[in-house]
DNA sequence: ATCCAGTATTGGAACGGTCCAGGCGATCCG
DNA sequence: CGGATCGCCTGGACCGTTCCAATACTGGAT
């Protein structure tokens, strides 16, 4: 009697030598049917597809990352999926990486320092670094050198000159918005200023628009979260001289401003507009009917992938290139013409 | 003069061999240290993890997944990560997954039907199924047999028993946001009702607890959407004999009847309390500030990442387990008193 | 000195693909 | 008719690890 059983454990998947005996042909053969190679007889073609098929064959990518030496891999590091400015603009960036038979690997720069080094660990074959990168993710794509093409979305960075960079023009969005309020005929607004090079553009581009209609701009430095909107707008607000219209860091920071209206008495928009930016789904809620900047952030991801997946192709080693996308207002109700 | 450079292209980054020709070791030695075995010898040991850190050695992991015969990779199928729900399920269930040094690979199931199985191909060593699934995913999860362990996160499901399941306690949920309203002396109280196991649970819960009280219930069909429960609560609120509280399916849900009231010139509470569900950042927001039942949702991810840490190690090969997390009521503004 | 039991180390065979240098008929051309 | 060309196919090396069987030491007991 025999203890070992004849069936060798758990029935391993077939491989390509598998496919081979199966069709009759040489396991380069399958390899050149896999990759569809134009130097195939029709015939020989047709049989190791019907083996494949009947085997239930499927190409392991260890197996094919090893060979290749590459993993149709790309890392994206993001700061927080809860920002929905962050899912918007995967959600551009994926199908594209798809597209292009290319695997998103998402990381987090937020709780992660090391994210962009971990993922070259893993060998992907480009990064993404969405939004404000942190110093050391800064470092660590200088680091890498050319090893490793890298793309920055929704920022500029000119700390980072080694990389091409897709961003929305923040400095136009901000000339929009404040337009719209200088057209209500508001002159006493105030500008919660966003951090980073994203938050210095907005700045910028809003300072301009004021100086250009000769109203004198009120900037206040903040941050992008609501709470700061918050604190800022109950500062602002709670004097005699507040102002009728706040342009916010960014939506989340708006809804921290709205909150602070409210609990002041305030009327939105009659006694104080309030316009956001990136036109996230909290623009969107009808409590809230926030008018905002469209960053078109699904087009930055869109295009970023696009960068990225130009550079994997080879066919463009040149200079990093800068593109910008055109943000547009998108007006609701809580903006309204000054008192 | 030679056309051709003598150094053969980019530097490929150091393997396990040019570590133990720095080290004076064979390469076995290399791999021995980097699984930390204790068969080494400390000086040896010394010797490799300095040619390591000298060299900037790392480990190859298409290399040790083809040796290895696994990934270190779990595939998670998320339907959309607009809705915070997925997000904070994924926020609970990524640290774990680290901890077990397992990496998320993310497959969106609304948009790419076949993602489970596209997961499998990946060979991902295990799949965390997040939210209701597809018929398609059902199928080919079953259709995996027990290749990869497969959990599900965040549903009942009952038409798949291989798998593990960990959820929110929907009935209890629904049972305490109806006591809720109950005792805020409400009998006129609608339920929106969601779609599949869930929707369900959370009826059940709903009408079991009225019942009890001895008040009869009024459910109408819906899903997890606001357009539908923005659709529905129009409906119902336009009505003589309309209802004094609506329970929706979700916060989505209340979401879309809180702008129902406000369009009909209905008071929250005052004239219509609104109950969520999940307890996501739209409750949270201030001008919304909806009561809802916290599904404690991070921790259903944290837990069903332990399930698969369980399942992989290979300790528990028992049947398929079911774990519920407990609700908990939040209390907000937009329940009160009936009239 | 010899043998033995451990322990530390090594060489080589996988793992499942890609890729390159040929091989082998059949066709083409002089 | 012989050789070059072409189209199709194959064997084998290689990618960077892990794992196993075999070997080389070490020191104590005989």
């Amino acid at each position: 009697m025999r203890l070992v059983s004849t069936d060798a454990g758990p029935a391993r998947p077939p491989t390509i030598r598998t496919v081979a005996a199966r069709a009759g042909v040489s396991k380069s053969l399958v390899s050149l049917v896999l990759q569809n190679s134009p130097r195939v007889s029709e015939q020989r073609r047709a049989a190791v597809l019907a083996a494949m098929a009947e085997l239930g064959y499927r190409p392991d990518p260890a197996a094919r990352s090893l060979a290749e030496r590459r993993t149709r891999t790309v890392g994206v590091v993001l700061d927080d999926l809860t920002n929905p400015w962050y899912v918007d603009l995967l959600a551009g960036l994926r199908p594209v990486l798809h597209d292009h038979g290319l695997r998103p690997l998402l990381a987090d720069g937020a709780t992660e320092p090391d994210a962009v080094a971990a993922l070259a660990d893993l060998r992907v074959d480009g990064i993404v670094v969405v939004g404000t990168p942190a110093d050391s993710s800064i470092e660590q794509v200088v680091g890498l050198g050319d090893a490793v093409p890298v793309v920055v979305a929704g920022t500029r960075e000119s700390r980072l000159t080694v990389a091409d960079v897709v961003a929305n023009d923040d400095d136009a969005g901000a000339r929009l918005a404040t337009a719209h309020l200088l057209e209500h005929g508001h002159r006493r607004i105030a500008h919660i200023v966003g951090e980073g090079e994203v938050g210095r553009l907005r700045r910028d581009g809003h300072i301009a628009t004021m100086r250009a209609a000769g109203v004198t701009e009120h900037c206040v430095d903040g941050d992008w979260t609501e709470a700061t909107g918050h604190r800022l707008a109950r500062e602002l607000l709670d004097r005699d001289d507040r102002p009728t219209a706040i342009l916010a860091a960014n939506d989340l920071c708006a809804v921290g401003v709205l909150a602070a209206a409210d609990e002041l008495g305030l009327a939105v928009p009659g006694e104080v507009s309030v316009v956001g930016y990136d036109d996230t789904v909290f623009a969107r809620l009808p409590r809230l009917s926030l008018t905002s900047v469209d960053s078109h952030i699904a087009e930055v991801g869109q295009a970023a992938g696009e960068a990225l997946a130009a550079r994997l192709a080879g066919d463009d080693p040149g200079a990093p290139t800068t593109r910008l996308i055109t943000p547009a207002l998108v007006v609701r109700g809580s903006t309204g013409p000054a008192r």
